[in-house]
DNA sequence: TCATCATAGATTTTCGAATTTGCCTATTGA
DNA sequence: TCAATAGGCAAATTCGAAAATCTATGATGA
């Protein structure tokens, strides 16, 4: 069975390494990248490493201005807020129109994503955080599955995109809503079998903004 | 005066060579892109042309799949009726958005673009369709402009994209509606001197369906 | 006849070195 | 003292060749 991060040429395996490094945070905003020494930590060559680079910039996790190289993507307040807003037009409007045309097969998807990520909630509550990176996948897997029956994959591929850059400035701020998030995402469910998409945009939006407040407060963010 | 096409790397001018050749058409749809090939048309190596097209391949315009090199991306009717929602849900938000906060300057910025389109479409009444590049530039600067006081640089790139797809369906359809386009982008004028985003709302998903449907009817694309 | 396997050729992927470019420091002249 | 310039070093960019992988063709055996 081949394994996630095995799969692909080595260029690819690279991508994905260094992608997640930067969403992580273990890559910090504004880091500059040197070909050298990531040649080094990751094990390819320089040409790999520009081929994956050039990637990233073009997602704009990694900048590249002119011939100076590369580095991380700076954070800004500003651009979380921006960033949130986003996901938050995108998101709403992909509830509904999956709430509209979701069958039963969708439903199954929605209470299935939701029993992982609220028993990775739990057991978070109970035993602290072991896995941030195991929980924001499921987290992720969940909304991803709300609009799974929206119907329009460019949406779907849009919002993960800016969904990912939400997900990083999550992790630098190293917060979580624990119980409040826990409770939002069992109403998303509710709503989702009731096929309330109204109430859902609104609880969404509490959902996102109080996310953004949350990393604000913890002022981790420069 | 550096001119835009040799500003930059090696890299960069053929990347917007290549991203050029896609979006007007001399690239076809399903191409396969073969290195050794490529690396005549544009006179790069290898390892400069694999960074390209791995830039390419995140903006979706080629697919790079496995180990089997790399196609330029394929064209659908779903896709174009996808790719049109999802270009009128941004520009429709950016535009209430802008309507709102939009100053003078930006009122200026509007007024300007929208003369260099009109008289462009004046002249392709008259002329014939001498040079759609520029014709397809002014008509993306003044969409550009419609939405350029929504305060938002994430809505604005992302719009950016989907726009340039987009518009890679009206080159390959070779389509334009002539009088009804150019009225259209002088109702939008007008309605954004007048803040009346509901209106330019309606007048845009017209705009764009219409797009659509006429390109669709010409029938080139499979 | 048909499926399976081996082999050769074509193509992609990866690498390390050569070239180019940018940056810092020291020297010169005013 | 300061501005300007040259030189040297560090880093990024670009290249072409070596290695790995895929694909098409033909041979083998049931």
């Amino acid at each position: 069975m081949a394994q996630n991060s095995d799969e692909g040429t080595i260029g690819d395996r690279a991508y994905r390494r260094i992608r997640g490094d930067i969403l992580q945070g273990r890559l910090a905003p504004g880091e500059k990248l040197k070909l050298d020494r990531l040649k080094e930590d990751y094990g390819v060559s320089v040409s790999t490493l520009r081929e994956v680079l050039s990637r990233l910039s073009s997602e704009k996790l990694v900048v590249a201005e002119g011939q100076r190289g590369f580095e991380v993507a700076p954070v800004s307040v500003e651009e979380l807020k921006d960033i949130a807003s986003l996901r938050l037009l995108l998101e709403v409007h992909a509830i509904a129109q999956s709430f509209q045309s979701g069958d039963m097969e969708w439903e199954a998807r929605v209470v299935a994503a939701h029993h992982k990520l609220a028993a990775m909630e739990e057991k978070k509550k109970s035993e602290g955080s072991p896995d941030n990176e195991t929980w924001k996948r499921y987290d992720w897997e969940f909304h991803q599955a709300l609009i799974s029956a929206c119907g329009s994959r460019e949406l779907m591929e849009t919002h993960g995109a800016v969904f990912d850059k939400y997900l990083r400035y999550q992790m630098l701020a190293l917060t979580d809503r624990g119980e409040i998030a826990a409770r939002e995402h069992r109403q998303l469910m509710e709503l989702a079998l009731k096929r309330d998409a109204a109430k859902a945009g609104e609880v969404l939006k509490a959902h996102i903004t109080g996310g953004v407040e949350h990393a604000l407060a913890v002022g981790r963010i420069v």
